[in-house]
DNA sequence: ATTAAGATTGGCT
DNA sequence: GCCAATCTTAATA
């Protein structure tokens, strides 16, 4: 397997969103190799999105989001959790994957082993964005670093094991209702944390 | 210089 | 279900 090509990230994050689906996210590193399959990801876009850490225009944190398609984006939050995005479409248009929930594949007594748990409990070494970025060791210093010919990168055909579902984005308070969400159904995405549903688009009952 | 919020998680009730 | 942990970032003054 080899990685996906520049031109596969240069397009529009909602474009490229779900097409990462299925497909799988690889590590390497001195520690060792660890693959998981891609089954949860989170469309955020740019100047148009006010959930998007590049809203309000480039800053040292985002700097990477403004580059090149085809690299990482990885933002510290909470005073301790990591999240890894993959950037889009072009030099000067922001848009970004985040990366929030893969099914490991290989390399899951490394995963536990970073993660800090037993690896038998599957469920929890890469279900969520601050997990995932854990369990395939990426921090800071990979901010920036190249899908194409990095450390880290993604490839192979699409596996999809269910349906493909858009939804509304987990965990944010601004346009929070965009449904720019994917994630395959199953046991692999993240729980639904019933997000606040506007009365308003509750299918009457 | 100060401050408020944050693309989360894990532990406890 | 609720809440603390923990500290960087960026907005405000």
């Amino acid at each position: 397997m080899k990685p996906l090509g520049r031109a596969f990230y240069a397009r529009d994050a909602l474009e490229v969103a779900p097409l990462l689906l299925g497909r799988t996210l690889v590590s390497e590193s001195e520690a060792g190799t660890v693959t998981g399959r891609i089954v949860e990801v989170e469309a955020y876009c740019g100047p148009r999105d006010p959930a998007s850490h590049a809203y309000r225009g480039p800053t040292q944190r985002n700097a990477v989001m403004f580059g090149p398609p085809g690299h990482l984006y990885v933002y510290f939050t909470y005073g301790m959790h990591y999240c890894a995005n993959v950037v889009c479409e072009s030099v000067g248009s922001p848009g970004a994957v985040l990366l929030r929930a893969v099914e490991p594949l290989s390399g899951v007594e490394l995963m536990g082993e970073r993660r800090g748990i037993d690896p038998a409990s599957v469920r929890l070494l890469a279900r969520g964005p601050a997990r995932l970025a854990q369990a395939f060791g990426i921090d800071r210093s990979l901010d920036g670093s190249d899908l194409v010919g990095g450390p880290v990168w993604i490839g192979g055909r699409q596996v999809l094991r269910g349906d493909v579902v858009a939804g509304p984005r987990i965990g944010i308070t601004k346009a929070a209702e965009e449904p720019w969400r994917f994630y395959e159904a199953g046991p692999w995405a993240s729980p639904l944390r019933s997000p606040p549903l506007k009365a308003a688009n509750v299918p009457g009952r």
